[in-house]
DNA sequence: CTGAAAGCGCTTACAG
DNA sequence: CTGAAAGCGCTTACAG
């Protein structure tokens, strides 16, 4: 007899079971084997229909879930998907990201799949290698995709199914994309029909696609227009405060009619800039943007704005993913549409 | 022979081998046994250091990856941590999630552990309950507290490790917070030294911890300086924007020295009711806010306001639930500190 | 319709 | 120091 003393008086309450019960409890309980329990619960092979209702019963009434780890391994399959998330660019970006995941999860989880999410700074690979090399999920999401992406090069050389939530040119990926370039083009279309010529655009990041993208629209509706396109009017890598700043004195020194953002974050900061030296928008400048978050909901005037579906594009982006891992063959490229939401500070 | 023709002409590349490489291989290869193989990778039990090497050095050159998952049955784990995001209450919270997350990340990489996301609505716990009954992760750690949280009753019901971050009454959580009532102490007290009497507290969802114990802060902050506490002066649930509107309208109306935000978002707004109403800050009213967030970092004056790290909490939560997954008996609470950032907003 | 057995890719007493 | 064998909790040909 050890000193201890009486066994603890409180035993573990039900459902507080220390050890799983297992498919092999339940075949012996009911005094059938593992396979037939296996199959009540698939619902895979030939099974009696009583013997099946009467194992679903058991499951049932004692609370037995299966491993789905077990059944992974057994499958060859994780039931996971890798999500990489990017270090924000700013926190413009974040709502984005997350109405992302929130889409990506109700498609996952209606398959019973999990999200294994990593965050990286751009370029980073690490974690990328570390989930693959642990062999860790059955397909990955990107969800920003780079002008050189490492990440999509990665996975190219792989034979795990990856999609992209934004374009790339990496060998192998799906790609879901909302359609930037147009929206980019009919919003400036809209200013250019408007009579506006002096239209700057202000954006961020030159390395994301996503940048490019809108370029790219920028230029095609001033060429659609018979119009020559203003690269001088174009001013990207603003990240930095100070430098926008600097470029804003500039711009509005020689003079200008529009400033359409790349994201609410850099408009935030134009429509400041404006504030302070007094200049009234719309009547003097006009100013549009990206994303219409709650950035700038609060502003007077209300911003015209493209809108992306951020929800739609996850679920849309991990639908693919998910034929691609059960082995169909998705649409290799799927563009999404946009809301011009015209508000005030165009007018 | 079969219709199809040839053989494809390029043979999978190095590196895209269809079948992953297993340690019966590693240990076929080498005429050893799995066990050996095992044990040279692991560390664990006697083996010959030249033995040890050469199967190390075959690992390398083969470029081997045990799976982890493999792993995870034979130890009965899953070397996954749940995570739980609520969705937002607003995007003021999101960069504060963003970095609670690298944090988690960070330490949980380096013990070789995932992060499996979830995101869900307040008081939502399908997802929760999911993962649990998949049992696919070793412990979950959620990244808000609330006063009725059913989350942490949930895992409060279960063996599984977990940590709230943010304060908790449910059984079993280990518990890692900033000092949020120290801090909105610190804050109000400052305030009141300034001889300044008149502090309007505005915050968001009575619902959350963080919003009681700032509450309790003030309080506290008040009875030390033998005053009594104005509860008149405290408004909470202010999360929408008309509501918060009008309450300033009647707040402003009947004098008011500070207004104290709960966070960077309603103090944007209050700053804007502010600039509308042509009230100068920090002359006729005086402004301070929590999280010192990009959302005001471009705003003049400068906005006084506390700031925590939330990649700090992240890593030390992460820690605690290793530490009590590994069967240590890690410190139940662990209080964070905080900072104090002064700006022209309460000069 | 049902079951025994092998297998998924690892670990770990146990024995030598 | 090393290995055969059992086991983690499932699935799935194969045979009956």
């Amino acid at each position: 007899m050890t000193c201890c003393g009486p066994d603890s008086p409180s035993r573990p309450r039900e459902g507080r079971v220390l050890k799983n019960i297992t498919i092999a409890d339940v075949a012996e309980a009911l005094g059938v084997s593992k396979t037939t329990v296996s199959r009540a619960i698939s619902g895979k092979g030939r099974i009696g229909k009583e013997t099946r209702e009467r194992v679903l019963a058991y499951i049932e009434e004692n609370n037995y879930k299966p491993s789905i780890i077990a059944k992974g391994l057994a499958q060859s399959k994780t039931y996971n998907i890798g999500v990489m998330m990017p270090t924000e660019y700013h926190i413009a970006d974040l709502p984005f990201f997350q109405s992302c995941l929130f889409g990506i999860q109700e498609v996952a989880a209606g398959e019973n799949y999990d999200i294994l999410l990593s965050i990286s700074p751009p370029g980073d690979t690490e974690q990328l290698k570390r989930i693959l090399s642990n062999r860790k999920v059955d397909g990955v999401i990107l969800m920003r995709t780079f002008v050189k992406d490492l990440q999509a090069e990665l996975l190219g050389e792989t034979e795990i199914p990856f999609v992209t939530i934004g374009t790339t040119d990496a060998q192998g990926a799906l790609q879901v994309d909302s359609d930037h370039k147009n929206a980019c083009r009919e919003l400036t279309a809209y200013l250019l029909n408007k009579n506006l010529r002096k239209l700057v655009l202000v954006g961020g990041d030159k390395r994301h696609v996503v940048t490019q993208k809108r370029l790219q629209g920028y230029r095609e509706a001033f060429l659609e227009c018979g119009l020559p396109v203003p690269d001088n009017l174009v001013f990207l890598n603003m990240e930095q405060p100070d430098v926008l700043e600097q470029k804003l004195e500039q711009i509005l020194a020689q003079g200008v009619e529009v400033i359409l953002c790349m994201d609410d974050m850099l408009c935030g900061r134009v429509l400041k800039k404006l504030r302070t030296k007094k200049i009234p928008v719309p009547q003097q400048v006009k100013v549009a943007s990206f994303y219409h978050s709650t950035i700038l909901e609060q502003n007077v005037p209300s911003v015209t704005s493209l809108s992306f579906d951020g929800k739609e594009l996850g679920q849309t982006a991990c639908r693919r993913l998910m034929e691609q891992i059960e082995g169909k063959t998705p649409e290799r490229v799927t563009i999404l549409g946009y809301e011009l939401v015209l508000g005030d500070s165009t007018e």
